[in-house]
DNA sequence: CGCTATGTTGAGACCGGTCTCATTCGCTTG
DNA sequence: CAAGCGAATGAGACCGGTCTCAACATAGCG
């Protein structure tokens, strides 16, 4: 069927055309049923076009109509469920749309971050849907509605942008998940996050890169402050990316003179960080430690001890996200305004009463 | 800086040789760096281009190097971690080179999948990395070559197809485990994994659509055969996919007149709904049950109790992959041959004797 | 001083589609 | 029966790059 000479040269409409025996542009209208056609010359080109195989190279279609039934999604780090599920979200959503997903990591890097909308805009994606490593430097951002294309931000916010963004209102959790930490009597509490600050420890003036870890914060700030307690720039970390880094940082705070009798972890993967290095000291959860992590996994139910979690709909931020995006680009209204999908707290067994010191 | 007018349409070469009062070969010549230009010139025209804002339009440049600078991934499901860690070492490895990553998730449907390289294929991606749902229906996959261009199997072979694929050399950890379970005294053993057969049960003719599973059963098998069991047929059981599904399929098992004493998990989603599912029962692990997954995750080691799993090195079979693809498309010398990484068996605590029966 | 080798440059074809415009044809209508 | 109209079709421009080829300039050489 298939002759070893088939592969170089694909078959163009021009090749259709004369195998039918009409003009290019007749060729082009029947195939792509614009303009007016006869049936039976419909008929005869699409049949030329089935024996020989046509496929139309979306890259010329594309060039010359603007679209490229495309859209360019840039999050920090897929490897993190947290970016895996929205991006099934999205690429779900986007799928049904008829549209493909370029998808860039950027490793939470802003340079990256600015490489990645430069090429995605080049390639001429008709969208963006970005997770932004930083909420100061956004002029690559600006970009994207520069180039006249619609730009949707996940998970995170930055001021003064003209673009809509889809987060999960974290914050009344983050306090919930404090107000219960501190009802079981705790009032040593830390937060541990990823987020890489300025080598500054937290204050009331620290501004965070990140909306949704400041958000976080002000849920716990928040809850800590109703109940009068101040909170302890001591407990509250940054910079917790990898494995090493936040074994040394929960060593340090259980080092501390008056260390924490209770930790959250900011996400996931730093939970697992986490409670790996709390396992290896020996330490239980929650006999002598209470834990919460944000984010819930299958697996935080299976763990030892189950963990109290802050459950947010990621597969649906990353469907919320796309579809804006989608609507924006049919040109839908679509409510030009931020998002909000509710989080949860959920109970399971790693918070408990403050151990009796010894 | 930005004029309102700015974002509608796109500076090009004609505009930037223009401005640099050169012909448009000139401009593409000294911004392309290609063929032979002035210095006086190249940096005029530069100049140009950078009071211009000039960006190459990479849909223009793709349409007639040939070349997209963008390899296509297919995979079943990204929100699987396998998956997810799989396609950061690909997308790693493809950025250093300078590539991007089109994904296309098909939820393991063939349909979707054959539409998938319909799809990436016009877009006149310059290479493929797939994860074939079946090895038995696999003409779409011909079409790569037959476009001239590569493709590169992850994770599962195709026999007769002119593809290289790289795999995880999974049958001799499968049957590490398996012994590990025999050496525990067990003989029932469970094996339920998420493929779709069409309806029959285990035999030794049944021929599996994806190799990674025929691979972990082979090394099951021969395991139980070395000590002179006969798998039977009413303990391997398929089509394990969602949450409902392998549920009942453990209920199922778990009341057979002869129950398993040991389950093997296909893979880490399962694993989760095989836990859970037993968790509900009350059933405890090892005490009533011993289980073994595959794959090994960060929380694997934080469960409880701890698992024991088979790990594969998924990121690492991403980088492979990708490098062979990278080198097939740059026309160095890639081995031209399947690429197999070792699997190892990684002991932890859900492995223990068989409970004496009540 | 004439001739060639080398380096620069511009004009224009080309990639494979879309789309505008002019032309032709058949049919209706006064 | 001629004018008028809409449908069908072809020729060719266009999108924004790359690349070939010819023209031209300068320099080196005998």
């Amino acid at each position: 069927m298939v002759e070893p000479g088939d592969r170089q040269r694909a078959v163009t409409v021009a090749d259709v055309a004369r195998r039918a025996g009409v003009s290019k542009a007749t060729a082009a209208r029947a195939l792509g049923d614009y303009g007016a056609v006869s049936d039976s010359v419909r008929e005869r080109v699409q049949a030329a076009a089935e024996e020989l195989d046509y496929r139309p190279n979306e890259l010329a279609r594309s060039m010359n109509t603007g679209k490229s039934k495309t859209i360019g999604v840039i999050v920090g780090d897929i490897e993190n469920g947290y970016f895996g599920l929205a991006m099934r979200g999205i690429s779900d959503t986007a799928k049904a749309a008829g549209y493909d997903v370029i998808l860039i990591n950027t490793s939470e890097d802003v340079r990256t971050e600015i490489d990645a909308v430069r090429v995605l805009l080049d390639k001429r994606v008709d969208g963006l849907i970005v997770a932004p490593a930083s909420s100061f430097e956004t002029g690559h951002l600006r970009w994207v509605g520069e180039a006249g294309r619609p730009l949707v931000l996940l998970d995170r916010r930055v001021a003064g942008l003209e673009a809509v963004s889809v987060e999960v209102d974290i914050a009344p959790s983050a306090g919930a998940a404090t107000a219960a930490l501190l009802d079981a009597g705790h009032t040593r509490i830390a937060f541990v996050s990823a987020l890489q600050t300025e080598g500054e420890t937290y204050s009331d003036r620290l501004e965070l890169r990140v909306s949704s870890v400041t958000d976080r914060l002000a849920g716990i700030v928040g809850a800590l402050r109703s109940r009068g307690i101040e909170p302890s720039a001591e407990l509250i970390r940054f910079g917790a990316h990898g494995r090493d880094r936040t074994r040394s940082i929960v060593e340090d705070l259980l080092d501390l003179a008056d260390p924490p009798t209770a930790i959250l972890a900011s996400d996931s993967l730093i939970a697992l960080d986490v409670l790996r290095t709390l396992k290896d000291r020996g330490l239980r959860v929650p006999g002598d430690l209470s834990f919460v992590m944000f984010d819930d996994f299958e697996w935080a139910a299976l763990t030892d001890p189950p963990l109290t979690v802050v459950a947010q709909p990621i597969y649906d931020v990353g469907v919320a996200a796309a579809t804006i995006l989608l609507r924006r680009l049919a040109g839908l209204p679509h409510g030009d305004v931020d998002a909000h999908l509710p989080a949860t707290l959920v109970l399971r067994d790693s918070v408990g009463p403050v151990p009796v010191r010894a």
